[in-house]
RNA sequence: UGCCCCGUGGUGUAACGGUAGCACAAGUGAUUCUGGUUCAUUUUGUCGAGGUUCAAAUCCUUGCGGGGCAGCCA
């Protein structure tokens, strides 16, 4: 039974393919996928979706996956990127244990296969130029002419084939190609080239070959090769199917592994083609692939996007056949989820307002206790210095505040966060009318956070103390990733990189983040959650906005407004 | 205007001829020492037209719409 054929529901249609295939003995009960990225870059979060889907599959099946890096193009690819794929992969929290492959390790068998094709008939050396192949091919409504070099015999071919191996000819002056159809509607069948001559230096094979194998015929055979009973990639490959297939028939393969496809990730505000990113690398517009902006697995990984958070996205996004466009407010929920759960918590004040406790003493440290994370009392809890003067946010003070402003104003009382409730007296202004400093007071009774009386706030505000803050810098990259509105042809990137895209702000931190090491990830809390960058220094920490929090005060004010 | 694939709320996805459900987003309310979290709750959908059937998102025909394919890239 052609389960290609069956009417399988679209949903977990990969996973009925296997089911049917299991039942059916037809791979002797084995599950085997792969991963075949090509090193030319790094994985980007739509890798992802391939890398979970490659790995779920095989695992809820009791499979195996095989990472394979998919070298064939000696021109684009190298050592670094095979390094940050394999980090990518483990990061991502997936494991191929032994089985890392090269499709560069499979040249000689290639060749052999290139040699059996033409033995076959089914292959031969063609002279004609890149741009006569072209013509030649015909187009997409008219079929094309064969070439006249089609019909050579099998002994020359092989001597030309072998030839072209050992560096007699140009780069370009010859190619092997299939011998299918030049009538074929599917133009990947009109006598796809197979091999070609190219003089470039190869990251693993140096400078052994000067022929390279096409995509079309490295990969079903690689696949079969190393046993894969499903090819899973994306859609625009469906229309090599029958290529995959032709070249697997003809060679009679003894493993011929099923090709499914399924559509790529999207997602709004972001771009994904590799080129586009190298662009963004090597024109600097970025600084290199791990730039918190990028939508690379290291570039999130460094802005301070977890592994679990990535998964639990790209499970919610589906496999289907359809070309969609995922929201990534969606991403940012299973972050937040992710985060509100883990994170520690910390007050950071981004925009500094002073704020002196005119009866609190001078001199003075008062040590309060702070939990680090309401969600999970294993946290544990800190102690925060509360001083005479203070640092507040300056969004949570305002002379006139609107109606449901719960935060400070004049004559107005919040609670300071794990501190004392306080009371705008007397604001202070420079003579541009500036406000440079607010005076309050503190009631010693609201210790710890709340009124003995019963009292009640409506705002809590959070807060550092002047003498014991440390500096640090805030990166906030907006809105996200790279882009603002992504275009989909060529790239304009001076409209793409909106000059916001980075905003680098100084910002007062409580003492214990002096401790944080890169990686670790906190919750500013009410400003949203934050990544201990590397290029932090042991004076100054610098700190990545992975997300801010929903911000409900800014939808009922962007409301007032209408 | 060739061939292939695909159309379910704003978005992403379920429903193998039998009650169109879930998540995100949006709205409302409650709780809250984060305007966070949590909880409750509301709105919005089968691309159109025919047909088969007791019954169609599902099967058939057709129209419309989206995507892919003319690298010696993968």
């Amino acid at each position: 039974m052609d389960t290609e054929n069956t009417n399988t529901p679209p949903v977990d249609f990969i996973r009925a393919i296997v089911a049917e295939d299991l039942k059916n003995n037809k791979h002797g009960g084995a599950v085997v996928t792969r991963f075949p990225p090509e090193p030319n870059g790094y994985l980007h979060i739509g890798h992802a979706k391939a890398i979970c889907v490659d790995f779920g599959i095989a695992q809820e099946n009791n499979g195996v996956v095989h990472l394979r890096m998919d070298d064939t193009n000696p021109a684009k690819e190298d050592i670094e990127y095979v390094e940050a794929i394999k980090n990518d992969v483990k990061w991502l929290g997936f494991d191929w244990g032994d089985n890392l492959f090269y499709a560069s390790d499979y040249y000689e068998k290639l060749y052999d296969c290139a040699v059996e094709l033409i033995k076959r008939g089914k292959a031969y050396v063609c002279d004609l130029s890149t741009d006569e192949i072209r013509e030649y091919r015909g187009t997409l409504t008219e079929p094309g002419r064969e070439s006249p070099y089609r019909n050579r015999s099998m002994e020359e071919n092989l001597d030309l084939l072998a030839r072209m191996r050992n560096g007699e000819f140009a780069d370009g002056a010859k190619t092997l190609r299939a011998k299918i159809d030049m009538a074929s509607p599917n133009m990947h069948m009109r006598d796809p080239a197979i091999y070609r001559i190219k003089r470039e230096h190869h990251y693993r094979t140096g400078d052994k070959w000067c022929i390279y194998p096409m995509y079309d015929f490295a990969h079903c055979i690689s696949d079969s090769i190393e046993g894969i009973t499903h090819s899973i990639c994306t859609l625009e490959f469906e229309i090599h199917r029958p290529l995959y297939d032709w070249f697997l028939d003809v060679l009679e393969m003894p493993c011929h592994p099923q090709q499914i496809e399924f559509s790529r990730l999207n997602v709004t505000y972001t771009v994904m083609s590799k080129r586009k990113l190298l662009t963004l690398v090597k024109e600097n517009h970025v600084n290199g692939w791990d730039d918190p902006r990028m939508p690379t697995i290291s570039g999130m990984r460094r802005r301070g996007y977890t592994p679990e958070a990535i998964r639990a996205f790209v499970g919610a996004t589906g496999i289907t056949k359809y070309n969609s466009m995922s929201d990534l407010s969606l991403l940012e929920h299973f972050q937040r989820d992710d985060l509100n759960k883990r994170a520690l918590r910390a007050m950071a004040v981004m925009n500094p307002l002073k704020v002196v406790i005119t009866n609190f003493p001078e001199n003075t440290t008062d040590e309060l206790d702070a939990v680090n994370n309401p969600e999970d009392p294993a946290a544990g809890s800190r102690k925060v210095p509360f001083t005479r003067e203070l640092y507040i946010e300056k969004d949570d003070f305002m002379e006139e505040p609107p109606k449901k402003y719960f935060r400070l104003a004049p004559g107005q009382e919040v609670r300071l966060r794990y501190g004392f409730f306080i009371k705008c007296e007397e604001v202070i202004k420079d003579a541009d009318g500036n406000i440079t400093e607010l005076r309050c007071t503190y009631d010693p009774a609201t210790r710890g956070g709340s009124s003995p009386d019963g009292r009640k706030v409506k705002g809590t505000i959070h807060w550092v103390s002047a003498t014991h803050a440390a500096k640090a810098e805030a990166r906030l990259y907006n809105p996200l990733f790279t882009l603002e509105n992504p275009a989909e042809s060529e790239l304009d990137f001076k409209e793409l990189l909106n000059p916001d895209s980075v905003q680098i702000t100084e910002c007062l931190v409580e003492p214990c983040l002096q401790d944080s090491k890169p990686g670790s990830i906190y919750q500013f809390e009410r400003v949203g959650y934050f990544c201990c960058d590397p290029d932090s220094t042991a004076e100054k920490k610098v700190f990545n906005r992975t997300v801010g929090l929903k911000d409900s005060w800014a939808k009922i004010q962007s409301k007032g407004d209408n």
